[in-house]
Order: structure tokens, then sequence, then C-alpha cells
RNA sequence: GCACCUGUAGCUCAGCGGCUAGAGCGGGCGCUCGAUAGGCGCCGGGUCGGAGGUCCGAGUCCUCCCGGGUGCACCA
């Protein structure tokens, strides 16, 4: 009979349930069901019930499609937030939330119903709208839970709620009321075909061949004030533009400040000037300027303007042949730096009511938003000379004109082929055309300043976010809060249809704000204006005919004050809340409007930090979303894009949260098929190591078994102390939003302290001594501590595994069900002694010792059968022979011998003493005999064969 | 076009003015078979995106360029 199999059932071998393989795609599911069944984040919540609270507010995702990369990214970096400060000891709400307005659901409900639509009301439109949204809020609500993401998630917040529609409501009233909100006009896409203005998501890019004319203004007054060389010649300044249409909605033009400009004297073909007519453009672009309407001038005849000669045509009038009504020809020379040098002549036709610039240009300068053109359309009265036409219809008509006044440049016939906006729908040319919308003013009484200052007072996490808010806040024009819709919430407001007098009422408000409380807003497009006003309400010219407005508000302002409509009523909430946590495109978004409605209806940011995040990338450094992917398809190129939900039933989600920790989330992440495989290596190495642990726990109940750290062996007082250590640079880590250091420090305590060291000395320990002797006690003690550190701190990644962790893990007294319960386990205090300056010293000896071993295993050896001699200098030599009794144990080999030299020299050979059989160790004299500890630890019950007959 | 962010081994990250630039994982090789779909060891692998500059000294600071991302603008 082999005796090394009878001794092999004397050891005390890792024992444990805990399998080696965790089998998450199947394990998770029970997980959460438990989880479910025991109401996990209540159970959470009241573990904390008297902790001060961290509220993380979420941002709401909206309620279509399934969830991608980017969501749960997102999803689980605020779950980590969530569960560590929870640990850390802080009552965290969780309450998700959806975005359920707006127009993507629109669309897509237009899409599902076709042709059905067009007999609809608009409550019932929105009746489909609101049943779309729940539809997906239910799933993505499955899709997130299915994460491990704790939350109340049987009351979420929803934008479409009664009262968070109230709450929308309300803030608009506050803005009415202080006098934020007015009603002006901003250009917007317009359908005349369908008539009705396009959100960006609704235009489409074609090549469209448009009329492609330069166009001269007579300048008026006496030129030789720009130039002495002028005196006594005409001068205009020319532009170039592919929309004649809107030359009679023209208000001024507009150079460069800092292009160099000239003045090109030029005979007209039309021979009808008798004095030289001098063209105005910039200097760069003239010759291409000339080519394109075929005229010659010798430039040594070229007037230049610099800067300083240019600046004097500010505020300068000019004529426009077919401009605004020739009574009032108020139009002016100007300057702004939008203009380029691209294309055309450097001087820009500027048409505030038919262009965003142009509009943003006449805003700064005080310009009418002049737009005289219908909905149809077409030009109105104020254009008698086309009115009724359509304007592009009425292109030709114009460019005709203008060459039969002489004011045409280029050849009437020239064209260009660009893309140009076209509707989704109809697939007509678009126009761009200033409309009435209603606006919040950002500087109405210093709502702009004031949120720059609160920026200033908010924490943002990575710093640079400051930088980019402010710079949007400070630049940004006034807020257009009016959408052309339907599925939104309605801006309650009123005209009166007596005296078109518009009714911006807080009290009105107010009052609106109740009913949607009661009903909902459906209620402003079932019911008559009567019943939605106050009563007795009229205008102030006395009408009661009053009519509903039909415009609905900016979903981002919804979203925008969802503090409000969710934080403030709750007792464990609070505003400002602790913690917005974000992708980085909210800084223009979410972060954006929730700042400025809070500042405008409290006077304060609606929270104290903000944290942003980065977009997912794929390995090419692609963004990887289920829209780019179809983006490429349609394109003609493959992006392999594997849906969560497989890799979820494939593989787990914990392998998602441990990429989310894994990732420095401050830039863009990188999600590939090949990162998850890597991660699923490093979880099981961690895996594999709380198993370790947990197998030679089997015989110890802390309350029994403990050893007091002053009793602990030196190396296990050196790890508990180390341990120590690992656990607060976690729970920095954590405090700090560094999960990615967590995750690292995690691995590398496993792999490095852990499994190839610490352990590899702790087995003979654990296995041979007797199961009661107190060394190996020393060891269960630290381990215990061990596990009860690496299931609590790894619990806010390792949502599942943790849990499983702790369950597996002997219980203290107090110890709640789950790891989720408890708090960051914290090891006893080991004060600093010796061991800690001279470990380092020997950690060394291992290291050199190790790699001289290298030669001797190559020749088949085990290094238990080493004898070392190891040669040391003095001051490594001292540190040595202080623990020269307990070194052949930590270097795993069979003996060491040392000696002091001038440098380190490692020699090893196969050690003489025979090997002990139940250990291993070669310690005893005569072959068949136990050492000592071994014979200890075998008698008497235990004695060889006894076991096993 | 403008602004911001970003670029260290195959992958994920350390390193934040000073020894021949590190770790984990992956890879290669070997050992073990008492953590075994595991454990241990060794090895190879980087002109720190590029070019200038500041400095006794730069992956680390400055400037420019290139690549990637985001936002804005343009395209209208």
């Amino acid at each position: 009979m082999d005796s090394k199999v009878d001794y092999k059932a004397t050891l005390n071998l890792p024992k444990t349930d805990f399998p080696m393989a965790g089998n998450l795609a199947r394990r998770e599911p029970e997980i959460l069901a438990e989880w479910q069944k025991q109401g996990i984040y209540e159970r959470v919540l009241k573990a904390h019930e008297r902790d001060p609270v961290f509220v993380l507010h979420d941002g709401p995702p909206y309620a279509n499609g399934h969830i991608h990369y980017g969501h749960i990214l997102n999803k689980i970096l605020k779950d980590l937030v969530v569960k560590s400060r929870t640990m850390e000891g802080h009552r965290v709400p969780y309450v998700p939330g959806w975005d359920c307005h707006g127009l993507p659901i629109e669309l897509a409900v237009d899409r599902e119903l076709g042709p059905k639509k067009a007999g609809m009301s608009k409550a019932e439109v929105r009746r489909e709208c609101d049943a779309y949204a729940r539809r997906f809020m239910a799933s993505q609500r499955e899709e997130f839970q299915r994460l491990g993401v704790f939350g109340d998630w049987e009351r979420p917040y929803l934008t479409l709620d009664h009262s968070y529609e109230e709450s929308v409501v309300r803030a608009l009233a506050t803005f009415a009321r202080d006098g934020y909100l007015y009603r002006g006009k901003k250009p917007v896409y317009w359908c005349a075909h369908c008539r009705t203005a396009l959100a960006e998501a609704e235009v489409e890019y074609q090549d469209h061949a448009s009329p492609s004319i330069y166009v001269r203004f007579p300048l008026e007054g006496d030129p030789a004030e720009i130039d002495p060389a002028l005196a006594g010649a005409r001068a205009s300044v020319v532009i170039w533009t592919t929309t004649p249409w809107t030359l009679p909605t023209n208000l001024a033009v507009v150079l460069h400040p800092t292009f160099v400009y000239v003045a090109v004297p030029v005979a007209l073909a039309d021979g009808t000037e008798h004095l030289p007519e001098y063209l105005i453009v910039a200097k760069e672009l003239a010759h291409r300027f000339l080519a394109a309407c075929h005229l010659t001038s010798d430039p040594s005849g070229w007037i230049e303007l610099p800067p300083e000669k240019s600046a004097l045509l500010r505020g300068r009038r000019y004529q426009n042949p077919v401009g605004r009504t020739p009574k009032e020809p108020d139009f002016r020379v100007g300057f702004a730096a939008h203009v380029t040098l691209a294309q055309g002549t450097g001087l820009v036709h500027t048409a505030p009511g038919h262009g965003m610039e142009d509009y943003l240009y006449g805003q700064e300068h005080g310009l009418d938003v002049y737009a005289p053109v219908d909905d149809a359309g077409c030009y109105t009265a104020d254009v008698p000379r086309w009115q009724g036409r359509n304007v592009h219809e009425v292109n030709t008509d114009i460019v005709s004109a203008l060459h039969a006044s002489g004011h045409l440049l280029s050849d009437p016939k020239d064209t260009i082929t660009h893309s140009y906006p076209h509707c989704w729908r109809c697939k007509q040319p678009i126009v761009f055309r200033a409309t009435p919308q209603w606006f919040i003013a950002l500087d109405h009484a210093g709502l702009r300043k004031r949120s720059l200052e609160e920026i200033d007072r908010t924490r943002w996490i990575p710093p640079w976010g400051r930088n980019r808010i402010f710079g949007m806040i400070e630049h940004r024009v006034d807020w257009c809060l009016s959408r052309q819709r339907v599925w939104g919430v309605p801006i309650p407001c009123f005209y009166c249809d007596d005296c078109g007098a518009t009714l911006v009422d807080a009290h009105v408000m107010e009052h609106v704000a109740e009913i949607f409380a009661e009903s909902g807003s459906s209620a402003w497009f079932d019911r008559p204006a009567e019943a939605l006003l106050p009563p007795g309400t009229r205008c102030q010219c006395g009408s009661q005919k009053l009519r509903k407005e039909e415009d609905i508000v900016d979903v981002w302002f919804e979203s925008g004050v969802s503090w409000a409509a969710v934080c403030e009523g709750r007792k464990d909430h609070g505003v400002p809340v602790d913690l917005y946590l974000e992708g980085s495109d909210q800084h223009r978004g979410w972060f954006h409007s929730a700042l400025l409605t809070g500042v405008g209806t409290r006077d304060r940011a609606p929270y104290k930090a903000v944290l942003t995040h980065g977009f997912v990338l794929d390995e090419q450094g692609r963004p990887y979303s289920k829209t780019e992917i179809e983006k490429a398809r349609r394109e003609g190129r493959t992006i392999e894009y594997l849906p969560p939900e497989e890799i979820i039933k494939k593989q787990g989600a914990e392998l998602l949260r441990l990429w989310v920790a894994s990732e420095d989330y401050r830039n863009d992440v990188v999600y590939s098929q090949n990162i998850l495989d890597q991660l699923g290596e490093s979880y099981r190495k961690i895996r594999n190591t709380v198993r370790f642990v947990l197998g030679n726990l089997f015989d110890f109940d802390p309350a029994k078994h403990a050893v007091a750290v002053a009793d602990l062996q030196p190396l296990d007082r050196y790890f508990m102390g180390k341990l120590g250590r690992l656990c607060d640079r976690l729970r920095t880590a954590y405090e700090e939003y560094e999960f990615h250091l967590v995750f690292r420090a995690l691995i590398d305590y496993c792999a490095v302290d852990l499994s190839a060291y610490y352990f590899d000395i702790l087995k003979d320990r654990l296995y041979c001594d007797a199961p009661t002797a107190a060394t190996r006690r020393s060891a269960q003690t630290v381990l215990y501590e061990t596990a009860r550190s690496l299931a609590t701190l790894m619990a806010p990644i390792f949502a599942f595994t943790a849990e499983d962790v702790w369950r597996h893990l002997p219980r203290r007294k107090g110890d709640p069900e789950s790891v989720h319960q408890a708090r960051f386990s914290a090891p006893p205090d080991v004060p600093a002694g010796e061991l800690e300056e001279e470990m380092p010293v020997l950690e060394r000896l291992r290291e050199a010792t190790q790699k001289a071993l290298e030669e001797f295993r190559a020749q088949k050896n085990k290094t238990i059968d080493a004898h070392v001699w190891l040669t040391l200098p003095m001051a490594e030599h001292l540190v040595a022979v202080k623990h020269e009794e307990a070194l052949a144990d930590y270097l795993v080999v069979a003996r060491v011998d040392l000696q002091v030299g001038d440098e380190r020299r490692t020699l090893v050979r196969r050690a003489e003493a025979e090997r002990c059989p139940r250990c291993w160790k070669r310690v005893v004299a005569r072959d068949g005999d136990l050492c000592p500890r071994c014979a200890a630890a075998t008698t008497p019950a235990r004695a060889p064969g006894g076991t096993t007959g």
C-alpha cells in the first residue's frame, strides 16, 4: 500500500461548496430572484436608516429601444457609487427614471401607425406614444435589473407621470412669474409641403442644384470716406448666395473684422455706368470671384482695404434692389467672426429670418427677425412683388430681376450642386424660416451670470467638466423652449382671439399644473380652453375668447427639472443632491438644463457634484453603439455588434460590471469580446483565490478560534497589516470614484500578494499542522479577515460573486444575510513593528531564490527538495539570520544555510535529509519516518492507515 | 473650422521632474499534481503617438503636428 495516499487523508485540505466555476449565466438569475424575494433594495436602505443620506439622482435614459453598452456603462457606474457609498456607511436611495416624451417616440409611433395616423386626434396619437414609452421603459427596466443594479425599480420616475408634468408646468410658471419667459422668433427647419417645422432628426441631406449668384449692392454716400482713392467713384459690396429667394429678406451685409478686402475697378457689361465701378470683395477671393463672373480687372488698379480701412464700412448703408420695401432701406454693413473665405466673396448676405448665423448676428445687432414667408413657403404681403409665390419657384424670377437691373454680376444660369436639406417624409427641399417660439431669457435677472457662479460652486469630476459647461453657458443664446409637436407637455399659454395678445400668467399656469397633477397633460388636448383656465379669466382687452397654445415644451426642460419633480418631494432626498453622473455629452444636455432650471427657479444648482464618463468605443476606436453600427452598415462598412443581451445570456452580467469597473471612465472606454475574455481570466483568478480562502476556513469559527493580533505568527501579522492597508486604499479609491484602481488593487492583491506569495507559504501550515494548532489558527484568523474584507470590498463591483462568497463565509454574530447590507470590513489594527521594515529584505531574498531555483526545477526537481545556500551582504544577512528558523518555510524549500559575502549569491543543491511522507519536507533522518510535527498531528486518533482501515 | 478631452507592452491600467519605464492578464517555456477546467516559477515583449523646446535631468512641464473621441459651428 502506498503510504502517500493514506497520509493525504490526514491532511486538512480545503473543503468548500463554493464552486470553482462561476457559472454566472445560470447563477446570477438565482441570486437576482432571491434579492427580489427579500426586497434587497428596501433592506439595504433599512440597514442604513440612521446613516447620513447620499443622493445620486438618476438621469433618465430615453424610453426607446433596448439598452446598449453606453447605458450599461452609465448604470453600472451609478450602481458602483450607490453600493460603495452604502457600504461606506450612507443611506443611498436610488430612484431610476425615464425620459418618456419627445420626438423619437413620436416618430416611432408615426411609423407604427402608418396612414392610420391621419385620421387620429392629437389626444389619440398621444395615447399611442404613452403606451410605446411604457413598453420600452418596462423592457429597459428588466435589462437594467439584470445587471444587478439596485434601485427603487417598483417606483421609478417617468417624465410622463402626472406629478412630473405638474412639476414641469410649475417650473414654467416660476419662469413666467419672474419674467424670463417670452415669445420671440427664431429660424427653424420648415417643410412647406408638409407645412410643419422639422427637427434635426427629420432632415435628410441630398444633392441639389441651386442657383449660384454674385450680386452687388451699391453703397450709399461718398466712398472717398473709406479710401481717398475712391473719390468720385461708385462702389458696391458684393455677396454670393445659393438662395436668391432670401435676398428680399436681406437686412445686412457682413464682413470679417480681420480680413483684407479690395476694391476692384471693373467695367460692367451693360455699359450703362459712366463712373468707374469698384466692387468690394475679400482680397483672397478676388480672383476667383472675377473668374466666376467673367470679369477682368488689372490688379494694379485695385485699392487694398486692410482691416483699419474696411472698418470704415461699418454701419454704411447700401441698396438692395429686391430688398425690403424701398421706404425703409436701412441696410447696413456690419462685421462678424463667422464670415469665412471658403466660398463666395468674404461678404455675407445676411437674412436674420432665414439663417441661423444670420439670426444670431441679428440678435446681437438688434435686427428684426424678418421672415415674410408663410407656412406654405410663399411670400407674404410684405413682399408685394412676389406675394403668394413659392420661394423655391421664385428663385429664377429674382435672378432675372437682378440681371435686368444690372446688379447680378454672374451668369444667371450658373448653378452649384451641393447637399441641401430635404424633408425626410416628402423629400422636398426645405427652407429655413423664423417662426414664433417661446424662450427663456438667459440674461434676464442675471440668470447666465448666476449660473456661471453656481458652476464654480459645483465639484466637476473630472475637473475639466467645469470649463466645458462654463463655456457653453457663457456663450449660449436664449433657450428656445417650444416645439411644434404633440408628444410632450404643452406650454400652458393662451392667445386672445380678439386682440391677439398672449396670455403668459403664472397663476393660470399654476391652475393648469393642478389639472395636470390630477389628469395629466392630456387634459390640455382633451379639454377646451375654458376648462383649463381659472374661472373668469380674461384677456387684458376684456375678451374671454382665449385659444390654447399648440406648442409643447422642449424635452430638455422636462428632464432638466427632474430634481424638482423627483427629489424635492421625497423626504430622504433633498436638493441640491450629492451627485449627477452621466456621459460627457450631458454638459450640453441634462447638466445644462438642470443648472438653468435650478438657478432660474431656486437660485442654485441642483447638484453638489457632477461626474462624467466617456463614450464606449470598439477596438478600432469607433463609437460602439447600435446607431453607429447601423450607420456603418448603411455605408457598407461592417462592424460586429453583439447585443449585450447575448453576452449576458452566455457569460452573465458580472463580467460587464468588471468591464465598467476596470476601465478609466474619464476617457472613452473600449469594449470588445477580447477585453471581456481577458476580464474573465481576472475574474477566475480572484474567484479561485477567494475559493482557496473559503476552503481553508471549513473548520474555523471566528468566535471560538480567532487568534488575537498580538499572538499571530509574524508572517500572519504582517499580512493582517497589509490587509488593513489594502482596505484603506480601496475605500479611498471608492470614495474618489476611482473604481479602476479598486479593481486593479483587488487583482494585484489576490494574484501577487495572496496567491503567489502568502498562500504558497501558508499551505504547509494549513494542511499539515494539527487542525487546532495555534499556528494553523493564526493563519486561519488572517484568512478569515481576508475573506471578509475581500467579500465586502469587492461587493460593489462583483455584486453577484461577493454575495456567494459572503454566504460561504463563517458567520460572525450580527452579520446580515446579504453582503450588500454589510459595511466595508475593517480588519483589526496591527501596530507597526520592525517586521514591516524587514519584510522587504526577505521578499528580495525570496525573489532571488526563486530565480535560482529555476534551474533546479528544470532538472525535474521540486523546490521543496532544495537546499539553498544564501551568501548575503551584511545588511541582508542580519535580517535573514534573525528569521533563520522560519526561512526554509518562507522560501518553501527544504533547508536554508546563511553566510556573509560581498554580494548576494544563491546556491541550490538537493537536500540530503529524507522526506517526511506526510508533509514532504526533507527534515527526517530515515525514510518513512514522520517529522515530529506530523507525528503529533496524526496521533493518536489519526495514525497512518487508521482512517483508511 | 473652433473648443475640450485623449494617445505608456497584444489587452486593461500604474507612473504626476530624478536609479537600466512598472503591474496584472494574455503569449512562450518549464515545474507541480495535497486550490486541479487549479497552483508555482522563469522568459520574451515598449524609440512612453511624432517633432521641437525648457531643464544638470522629461513618459512626466511648454509649443507645434498627427491619430482617436465628444461638443459646437459650417454645409443651408
